[in-house]
RNA sequence: GGCCCGGUAGCUCAGUCGGUAGAGCAGAGGAUUGAAAAUCCUCGUGUCGGUGGUUCGAUUCCGCCCCGGGCCA
């Protein structure tokens, strides 16, 4: 079978330096595993590897979708896969980077095989929404669907939405779903690798100053133009990432500079906060502390995996 | 110097007609199946500025003091 490379981890912790670093030591090729770097246009704010850096060691799965379109963990799931079987082909093996778990976890372990999610349900679920309020459906969807309704908490649109729509496109609810086809889990021997800080304030205090190193770098003027595009708005997930959100409410005039900055920074705490929660739960993972200076113990992790 | 308004949870504040107090935010923990950098759930003991007094009992009423802010000199 062949070999695969996780590395896992909160905004913040170095993952990208360590990846290049990695890579040059390694026969790896990179895969971005991050639902905001998929974005074009979004550079700064999304600490995207710089020029430099990915003509040193090149990252898929980033940059080549436009901000008004959406992104899912399925289509992250098939492009993932695509991509690593392309670098196994080469005799390379995969390294996917990134913090965004939900998608580590579908390529890990596959979906369910649901119907793709439908703007035009969703605008109208909304406002039926807007009318009657999300208890309503919340009360409806238990009728279709009583495990899902106990499940999905009534103030949690997102997913009372999606159990709703899903239900709408197949006549089927989506526990019912759930419990039937698998899509295939990750057909690869895996070494997972994770950057957990043992002091969270030694992250927090990281978070405010690469924020504040954003804002120096342009991320007001960055955020200028995609909402200077007038096709773009707060609804959509690429606006809805940490940072360019808060900006966005700047540009808008319904927060002040200082605002802004405190509501980002505090945003992406919260974000970090999260993504340890996922990681506190996955299974078969080495964690090393970033405060280290020396990660060589992970290094020699690799070197066995890669020779095993 | 005089008068007025504040001083309550890490922050912003509410409140107690006297029976030792609660919201939002922050923070922590958790959930997470086509939006996931999203969307939710749970968690609130703090010399109620200090000190005397009145009272069975004071964070609450009274005196003095300290610290902010304002007005008048």
């Amino acid at each position: 079978m062949d070999k695969a490379i996780f590395l896992m981890g909160p905004t913040g912790t170095g993952k990208t330096d360590l990846a290049v670093e990695l890579r040059k030591h390694f026969p790896l090729e990179i895969i971005s595993v991050d639902s905001a770097l998929v974005y074009q246009g979004m550079d700064i704010g999304s600490a995207k590897p710089d020029a430099a850096t990915l003509a040193q060691a090149p990252h898929r799965l980033i940059d080549f979708l436009d901000p008004a379109q959406p992104y899912s963990a399925a289509d992250f799931r098939e492009d993932a896969l695509r991509e690593m079987a392309d670098i196994s082909a080469s005799g390379r093996i995969p390294l996917l980077v990134g913090g965004t778990m939900l998608y580590f976890r579908a390529l890990e372990y596959g979906l369910s095989e649901l119907p793709q999610a439908d703007p035009a349900i969703r605008a109208r679920l909304e406002s039926e929404a807007a009318e009657h309020g999300w208890q309503a459906l919340h009360d409806r969807l238990r009728t279709i669907d009583p495990v899902a309704a106990a499940r999905i908490h009534p103030n949690d649109p997102q997913r009372l939405q999606r159990a709703l729509e899903v239900y709408e496109l197949s006549g089927k609810s989506l526990t019912e779903l759930q419990q039937a086809a698998w899509h295939a889990a990750c057909p690869y021997q895996l070494l997972k690798l994770a950057l957990i800080p043992d002091d969270r304030t030694w992250l927090h205090e990281r978070l405010a100053l690469r924020f504040d190193q954003m804002l120096q770098q342009g991320l007001i003027g960055e955020v200028k133009k995609l909402h200077a595009r007038g096709d773009l708005a707060e609804h959509l997930p690429a606006i809805r990432a940490v940072g360019y959100r808060q900006v966005w409410e700047y540009l808008n005039g319904k927060l002040d500079y200082t605002q802004m900055r405190d509501r980002a920074i505090v945003a992406t705490r919260q974000l970090a906060k999260r993504q340890m929660t996922w990681l506190r739960s996955e299974k078969d993972i080495s964690v090393y502390n970033p405060q280290e200076s020396s990660l060589l113990s992970l290094i020699s992790n690799v070197s066995a995996f890669i020779a095993g």
